[in-house]
DNA sequence: GTCTATATTGTGATAGAC
DNA sequence: GTCTATCACAATATAGAC
């Protein structure tokens, strides 16, 4: 049995505590008291709280962009996308404490705002490419100022899908259920596919809920 | 020249702060400092941050109760559906440290929980009722799913267009545009609209531009 | 109503022993 | 690597004079 290390549990922790509370509700305290460490501990593995989030950030990154690079002319089908909404709304979940304080955190840790907004330009362009696939294949009918639209839209639902229903169940904020953020994001697509694909995706939507 | 009264600047100069810099963010001593008063001064008009919070919070109940009292078998036009969003998102923007830090200004003040689900509800309702009237009127072609789909999305987006926006924008809070949200509200209408009826609705929506 | 202290508390962070 | 002790500081809030 392999023994975690200490500065891995410190992130481990702190991820679970932001999800669970708010990254502005945590204190370093309160991290080295869930762990039974000393604060001084922690801060001999950080060198402040911000590192924390940065290091957690870094992670959130790597995952992102990784998951993000969408083959520009490949021909991806509905069910591909299905299958990439939901690695989507999972990473988003993940590290949902990014999202639920988004200008909060952004605002206090100013050289993490220009890498999220790549982000989410990124993913904008992913669902894009996404679109215009379908597009190419007849699957999806739709004009350029109607496509910009959705694309925008599709990027804020996915941005804060995860906000949004926390706010259903703030009593408990461990629940997640990525499953009805991926429906959502279907339910904005379906208007604009072709009748033919419409009903096959109307079903497949239903699967996530 | 009426003299505005210390404790009605207090929540003016507040409201204005917690706008532009979030209201984590903001401190008795900023709020005192800016209006130049003390900060004992502005503890003889309110006991604690959270009153000026709860009493903020007060105001943009009223109004949005007051706003979202839509009637539920009258026919709507279109325009007056343009002119309900165009409210709606004006009210929203005045109050959008609210929405900006929505889960965590919620966490923190608890008894906001309860009345800011309410309101959402509402919300929802109104849209609903819209919805209804166009398809009554044939305006809206839709089923039942879908419809249940759209209201929830128009709910979130009338919800977080303003924090989705400014990020856009983080280094100045102050400027807010509600048109582009209502332009998207319309645009996730518009799929479902009858033919007929489509085109006057986009036209329509670039004037939100 | 308004001011000038000042008390209080919580949080981030460091020093130095083990 | 880990602990205990402690500092520094900022923010909320109060007391009492004017």
């Amino acid at each position: 049995m392999k023994k975690i290390k200490t500065r891995d549990r410190i992130l481990q922790t702190s991820l679970a505590l932001f999800n669970s509370v708010g990254e502005p509700n945590v204190t370093t305290l309160l991290i080295s008291d869930e762990m039974d460490i000393s604060p001084g501990n922690l801060y001999y593995h950080f060198k402040s709280k911000g590192d924390i989030v940065e290091e957690l950030f870094d992670q959130y990154e790597l995952d992102m962009l990784d998951l993000l690079t969408v083959p520009e002319d490949a021909d991806i089908s509905l069910d591909q996308q299905g299958f990439f909404l939901h690695l989507l709304f999972e990473t988003v979940a993940r590290y949902r404490f990014l999202y639920q304080d988004l200008v909060n955190v952004l605002s206090r840790y100013d050289q993490l705002r220009v890498r999220f907004k790549r982000i989410q330009k990124k993913k904008t362009s992913a669902f894009r490419a996404i679109c215009e696939s379908f597009r190419r294949q007849g699957t999806l009918i739709i004009d350029q100022e109607e496509l910009d639209s959705l694309c925008e839209q599709l990027t804020l639902t996915a941005c804060y899908w995860s906000a949004f229903d926390t706010l259903s169940h703030l009593d408990d904020r461990e629940s997640v259920d990525p499953g009805r953020g991926v429906y959502h994001m279907m339910h904005l697509v379906i208007p604009y596919l072709a009748p033919a694909d419409r009903e096959e995706a109307r079903l497949m939507s239903r699967d996530y809920l």
